[in-house]
DNA sequence: CTAAAATCCTGGTGGC
DNA sequence: TGCCACCAGGATTTTA
């Protein structure tokens, strides 16, 4: 769900009400939800400023005065609002960012997967994140020899964060029916024109998906309408879009995983 | 090493 | 209508 289309809208929709802002409190009702403490969260985090705020794989990561970072991964069922603190809360709200003009930050989260992190080091958080896809620096090349040594099936290396970040099931999926490769196809048959159009897949897919505001799914992700463009994640039984056949869906890495056993080889 | 399964969670859904 | 088993997802941990 949150991937990284879904975190980068969000990021973008907060940097406007919160930059330049500080906290004044934090109330966290859900003790599994914060890693990091929230003896740690209470103490450190009023009187900080948010000097920026930007997306490290699928974390949002706010810059902070004096040297902290507060990072916040939305896993399955977060969303964030920042709303005026008259306003009623909601029964998910998991954790409550209270600011210095009158709003706040709420997470809410029916799941309670969503994970707050309060730091000074980074790297305790973002330390074995593997690369952006959508960095300009990300060449074809880079992302080639990424597999050097790999083995397995291609879907789960690419829902693993320490190898590249950002994808989850649904842009899995999508990026490997755009280059026309089996999901299941075991990493050593791969060849380096494959990877090239795997390579070009992805970071189509994800812009075009950020371009959409990224996908509504289910109850908790709204705003985005990439979910209008799905080729094959969601769609079993329905014809592809490019040759007619019906969409497969199996269970691939314990995800479920959706392709065209004609389009995709 | 890979890989599958269990874990954390709850709202929505399909079956009866 | 109500009940319930089951599924979805990201990431980590455990087991094989």
């Amino acid at each position: 769900m949150p991937e990284l289309p879904e975190v980068e809208t969000v990021v973008r929709r907060l940097r406007k009400p919160l930059i330049g802002r500080s906290f004044i409190g934090v109330d966290a009702y859900w003790a599994n939800s914060v890693p990091t403490g929230i003896k740690n969260l209470k103490k450190n985090l009023p009187k900080r400023k948010i000097i920026k705020i930007e997306r490290r794989g699928k974390y949002l990561k706010f810059v902070l005065s004096d040297g902290y970072f507060l990072f916040l991964h939305l896993k399955m069922s977060g969303d964030l609002e920042v709303e005026s603190a008259k306003t009623k809360s909601h029964p998910h709200d998991r954790t409550v960012f209270k600011l210095n003009n009158g709003t706040e930050l709420r997470f809410r989260d029916p799941r309670k997967f969503g994970r707050v992190y309060l730091v000074k080091d980074e790297l305790e958080v973002v330390g074995k994140l593997g690369p952006e896809p959508l960095e300009s620096s990300f060449h074809p090349q880079v992302f080639i020899n990424l597999f050097k040594g790999k083995r397995g099936r291609l879907k789960p290396l690419l829902l693993n964060q320490e190898f590249i970040v950002g994808i989850g099931n649904i842009y899995a999926d999508e990026s490997c029916f755009k280059a026309g490769i089996n999901p299941k196809r075991k990493i050593e048959t791969l060849k380096e024109n494959e990877l090239k159009k795997l390579w070009s897949a992805i970071r189509s897919i994800l812009n075009k998906a950020i371009k959409h505001n990224g996908s509504t799914f289910d109850f908790v992700y709204r705003g985005g309408s990439f979910q209008n463009h799905f080729s094959v994640y969601d769609r079993k039984d329905e014809p592809c879009k490019q040759c007619k056949t019906p969409i497969k869906r199996i269970t691939l890495g314990g995800r479920s995983t959706h392709f065209c056993p004609k389009c995709q080889k």
